[in-house]
DNA sequence: CAGTCCTCCTGTCGGC
DNA sequence: TGCCGACAGGAGGACT
């Protein structure tokens, strides 16, 4: 589920928590998630401190005081609920125990963070700091897509030779790092190119060392802006996630194209409707009329 | 090799 | 109301 812009607001959120206190202890109700997880993983952790929070595309990384990265993934359904300590329990509040609560993480204060995921797509992991992006998931993955590396030459390279569809080309975490099926849908509405086509027509031809095309350049843009507005929007909901449930990430806000099926396009001028089609299995929202 | 399909798992929703 | 199929924000492995 989770993609970018929820993964860093779920950072932002979890940052003060986490931060700087020891580890007092872990619950781990089961021995893996998507995959098994690390041998001793509550023991390992408890005493340890986080020193920082960090993300890389859509994984959080705990790196803890021992030279350890605590390396979390969402997946589909993972998600984090903080309690703060003396909140009220009570029927229907969060506890911890309930039939999809997997980890839970309790801190020098009190407060524990809950990891719920029903559908067990997400996964936790234990590196050394140093081998982690020379292994594992991180190894092969792209630029961050606000980070500096990020540009429309360095998109184009990726994006050279592929003749799979745009859409497939950037759900590719090896092309750039963090978008998903929301966002890839997002940007590309910005941007004004079909999912549906090639991704090495937004590469010029002539060999190398040529400017990044024009779409390029708008697709870039467009990743950038999505992902910073999204963000921007996460942020606000933050406020709200110390009281009620204290769930963080499933903020959705006003999404152009994604599930807007048989809606008209909101561009100005355009007199297109919102299309659904499938590619790669998966549901795509586009508009044929100003996406080209 | 690149590209596409399938699968892991559970919950929810719409249609009949 | 109840049952059943389709679908869900991810990603890696199998297949072509």
């Amino acid at each position: 589920m989770p993609e970018l812009p929820e993964v860093e607001t779920i950072r932002q959120g979890l940052m003060p928590v986490l931060e700087g206190q020891p580890i007092t202890h872990v619950v781990q109700r089961r021995p893996d998630l998507r995959y098994p997880l690390p041998q001793r993983f509550a023991a390992r952790l408890k005493g340890r401190r986080i020193e920082r929070l960090g993300r890389r595309g859509k994984y959080l990384l705990g790196f803890l005081d021992d030279g350890m990265v605590l390396v979390m993934h969402l997946g589909m359904s993972g998600r984090f609920t903080i309690v703060k300590p003396g909140a009220a329990a009570g029927l229907g509040s969060p506890n911890g125990s309930g039939p999809h609560d997997h980890i839970v993480f309790e801190v020098e204060d009190g407060t524990r963070v809950i990891f719920t995921d029903p559908r067990r797509f997400g996964f936790m992991d234990l590196v050394p700091e140093p081998s982690l992006e020379t292994t594992g998931p991180l190894k092969a993955m792209g630029p961050e897509p606000l980070g500096n590396g990020f540009s429309a030459a360095l998109l184009s390279q990726a994006l050279r030779g592929k003749r799979a569809p745009l859409k497939a080309a950037l759900l590719d975490q090896r092309v750039v790092a963090g978008l998903g099926n929301i966002y890839v849908c997002e940007a590309l509405y910005r941007a004004g190119l079909s999912p549906r086509r090639q991704a090495e027509t937004l590469v010029s031809k002539a060999a190398r060392r040529q400017p990044p095309t024009a779409r390029a350049e708008r697709l870039t843009r467009a990743i950038r802006d999505v992902l910073t507005d999204a963000i921007a929007a996460g942020g606000s909901t933050l406020r709200d996630y110390a009281h009620a449930d204290g769930g963080l990430g499933y903020f959705q806000h006003g999404f152009a194209v994604y599930d807007r099926d048989g809606e008209p396009c909101s561009r100005a001028g355009c007199r297109g409707t919102i299309k659904r089609i499938v590619q790669s299995n998966r549901s795509t929202f586009y508009c044929p009329h100003c996406q080209r």
